[in-house]
DNA sequence: GCATTCAGATACAAATATGTATTAGAGTTC
DNA sequence: GAACTCTAATACATATTTGTATCTGAATGC
């Protein structure tokens, strides 16, 4: 098998590349503080050298980390929320999206871990609050045009019903992932569907 | 000032007491696994002697630590829903009770570093589980009273709603205290207050 | 008050972490 | 293809952490 050939540029890009991939198993494994630079090195299949050569620090690195996951994450929900469903379409699709979003928990942890890193770090958590509220305003914005379209009332805010919606959702995986036989995925679908209609339909849907 | 001489037995149990102090400020303060086991015996005037003489292990320690803090909680959350008050006060106690109990933080961080820690430790894990469940329990039995009591029907199995319950308050807590300008108490308020009257009543209340 | 016992200090050995400074080797340029 | 440049490996010096093994001094019991 003839291996092409990279340009430096490339072959950079390639490490650097390896070097999240291998960060995002490892601090999903063992946590972001009992990660070693050198555990995500050799993980990617280099030595500490190439770490320090294409980033700053393992703060630095983790932060590109979940960067990355966000706006893969914002285009997921973003492409879902514009496409004109029907609603019994869409609930059934969000529903699906949150099942499966943090399907195979790394990506779950992470944010856990940034959460726990934002309490402690003043600067790490301004970068990581800019993501979030992003996320927010994306679900800000669906609330708000939901209500319209159902012709009711914003029942609060809706910043801060997307952020308590955005809490409810990420701890019901929780207990989801580590309770799954008390918090069965049915469960998760009952409970937050049932929160959802009550809360925007004022009724069960 | 003359100080009290203290039997062995006594000096035993101020020195585990000081200990468990000392170990929910440094947890919180950097972590479960950024704490050494000298931080924490240094922070309440001890060495490592005098850990390793009444813990078998960090982790030995920290489960205690929690379950001492959950014991208080319980016992807070139980006397509160069993004073017997009118629903107006109960609803108002409620809010500062959540709004409260976090109130320094310390026991906040204390809980999510649990539930991190749980993620990868399976035994670890079992023993969170027990205490959460039996928060749980507790609310559950609650919303299933509370229902009752309003003549409503429960829109879905208790024990879900309750986790879920516990989901929201959390996450949205971890708002306030990461970006309390954008999640102010009054957002809590009125998030959490619309979202539990619509759920248990129907609609605003 | 002397011998005993136990809480906690001290000493020690092994392991692991960090960041920088230097080096080797492959890509680039002409 | 020779000089150059950058990526990543290697070497190094320093700092922590861990658990155990041993020691000391203060409570206990006779």
């Amino acid at each position: 098998m003839p291996r092409k050939r990279l340009t430096r540029e490339e072959s950079r890009e390639q490490t650097r590349l390896r070097l999240l991939d291998a960060a995002a198993v490892v601090i999903a494994k063992k946590g972001l503080p009992a990660t070693s630079v050198e555990d995500i090195a050799e993980h990617a299949g280099y030595t500490r050298g190439a770490f320090y050569s294409n980033f700053k620090s393992k703060s630095d690195l983790f932060i590109e980390l979940l960067k990355n996951d966000h706006q893969s994450i914002q285009l997921d929900l973003q492409q879902l929320l514009d496409a004109d469903l029907s609603d019994e379409d869409l609930q059934r699709q969000l529903t699906q999206f949150y099942s499966q979003c943090y399907r195979d928990h790394t990506s779950y942890v992470l944010w856990a871990e940034a959460r726990l890193h934002a309490v402690r770090d003043a600067k790490f958590r301004q970068r990581l609050n800019v993501l979030c509220l992003e996320k927010r305003d994306v679900i800000a914005y669906f609330i708000t045009e939901f209500c319209k379209r159902m012709k009711r009332p914003l029942p609060a805010p809706a910043p801060d019903l997307a952020l308590a919606m955005m809490a409810l959702i990420d701890g019901t995986l929780y207990f989801n992932i580590t309770m799954p036989n008390e918090m069965t995925d049915a469960s998760v679908e009952s409970a937050l569907g049932t929160i959802f209609a009550a809360t925007f339909f004022g009724s069960r849907g």
